[in-house]
RNA sequence: CGGGGAGUAGCGCAGCUCGGUUAGCGCGUCUGUUUUGGGAACAGAAGGUCGAGAGUUCAAAUCUCUCCUCCCCGACCA
């Protein structure tokens, strides 16, 4: 991609009205605009962030068994207060009528829904256990929404939904998504407290939050700072030392919740009267469990926990794009001409090129190259090209090589691995 | 919803206390010329319902009232 082809409205000042790092970097960075308090709009930039997290999502689903769908967000009230939630979230739900006087409500999330659909499909208990999962927009109109994208009253959800036929295999479902949920953090490059939690509104018994530290935490997790051993909320003090390495004692550290996975057992199926036939010809309840990460918060804390001065340093596998290639002067031939050819040749590799090719000066670029944090840059100056040579330079360690042109592929290919 | 701050050009701000030409500055944008390794220089230009409405006044960005919006702190959540 081609910067003068793309749209990366970058900010040289700090926003007013921002406090949170990531929310200044969002902005300044061009990847999201504020409609209004809490609602925000994907620039380019910022969609193809949420569109990598999102292959990273699917691909873990995908390897748990969870199908993908998609369900309406626009929904009927009716289905609501079949499980009481029309008075539980209340204050959260975007309600209206529409013109034929039916009270709707814009979906703050998805379990009446889903559950609604399932019992439509499952008679026996063969056709069991079946997961699904989508990523949707939520409706919550927060009270107070806060840092950017952290809590807006807009955003956007992974949510999965598992059916078993009993607690074994709940367990089950709930222990493979545990551990998809873990590797989906890993591969943001997020270090994840997971502490053991209340269900709250959700209902259920089991539930684990996952949490990452981090200063505009909301949320309070005790953990041991030598080795992040962490204990449930208010399960700990901070005089407890660690019982895992025993080395240190535990903190109260703020942290950001981006991941909550609940048992819900049969709170949603019995309301909703989703049974099934098992083996013996008996009518059972369905059991479920369901499992939600906050994509967009997922955004806002990986920029969170990867900044620095300058700007955004985005881990390998959500980066918008794997490197960008700086010429600096644009109106030199073979400045401009090197920097085609390898534009031309990593696209052909299948490596994902920002090309800057605005007519800016070298400070300009350099400034906007950081703050949007493309992990590689290939810098091509007259002044090392004059030597057959270009700049590789790395943009979280800061490490620059010089190579020769014909270095330039391998040296890449090494790198992003 | 309670408490605190703030709204002046796309972005960042000054002006307001003490009302008085055509509302200003920096950045950005457009034109031209010169530049080009860490936010270039010069010349010219465009861009404003001063958050909105009402009031006071000969005169309001400035004073008064009402409302709206945004941010921060508290109760809720991914």
């Amino acid at each position: 991609m081609r910067w003068s082809k793309f749209f990366i409205p970058t900010l040289k000042e700090t926003p007013v009205g921002t406090e949170a790092v990531s929310h200044q970097l969002l902005l300044r960075a061009g990847l999201v605009q504020m409609l209004i308090s809490g609602v925000y709009c994907y620039l380019p930039l910022g969609l193809k962030v949420l569109r990598q997290i999102e292959k990273i999502i699917n691909e873990e689903m995908n390897a748990v068994g969870a199908r993908e769908l998609f369900l309406s967000c626009l929904q009927p009230m009716d289905l609501w207060k079949k499980t009481g939630r029309d008075e539980t979230l209340k204050d959260v739900m975007i309600k209206f009528k529409d013109k034929k006087g039916r009270a709707m409500c814009l979906g703050p999330t998805h379990e009446e829904v889903i559950t609604d659909l399932v019992k439509n499909h499952i008679q026996s208990y063969k056709q069991l256990p079946v997961v699904f999962y989508q990523i949707q927009t939520k409706f919550r109109d927060e009270m107070r929404p806060r840092f950017g994208i952290v809590r807006a009253c807009e955003f956007i959800m992974k949510d999965a939904y598992s059916f078993d036929q009993d607690k074994e295999g709940l367990q089950k479902n709930y222990d493979l998504m545990y551990e998809a949920y873990k590797k989906i953090f890993t591969r943001c490059g997020l270090d994840v407290v997971i502490v053991g939690a209340d269900s709250g509104a959700m209902g259920g018994d089991v539930s684990h939050e996952f949490m990452v530290p981090a200063e505009i935490g909301e949320d309070q997790v005790f953990c041991c700072s030598a080795c992040g051993n962490a204990l449930g909320i208010n399960e700990a003090d901070e005089k407890t030392v660690c019982p895992a390495c025993k080395k240190e004692k535990f903190k109260k550290t703020p942290a950001i919740e981006i991941g909550h996975i609940f048992q819900l057992g049969t709170k949603y199926s019995k309301a909703l009267d989703v049974s099934f036939v098992d083996d013996k010809g008996k009518k059972q309840t369905v059991i479920m469990g369901c499992y939600g990460i906050g994509v967009s918060r997922l955004i806002a804390t990986i920029i969170e926990k990867n900044n620095d001065e300058a700007g955004i340093m985005w881990p390998k596998e959500v980066t918008p794009f794997d490197i960008e290639i700086l010429p600096l002067q644009v109106s030199d031939k073979d400045v401009m001409g090197a920097a085609e050819k390898y534009y031309e040749i990593f696209m052909k590799n299948g490596i994902d090129v920002l090309m800057d090719d605005r007519d800016e000066s070298p400070g300009r670029k350099f400034k906007d190259s950081d703050l949007i944090g493309i992990p590689i840059k290939i810098v091509i100056g007259k002044r090392t090209l004059a030597q057959n040579k270009v700049e590789i330079k790395n943009r979280r360690t800061g490490e620059t090589v010089e190579v020769g042109l014909d270095a330039v592929q391998p040296k890449i290919q090494e790198m992003i691995g």
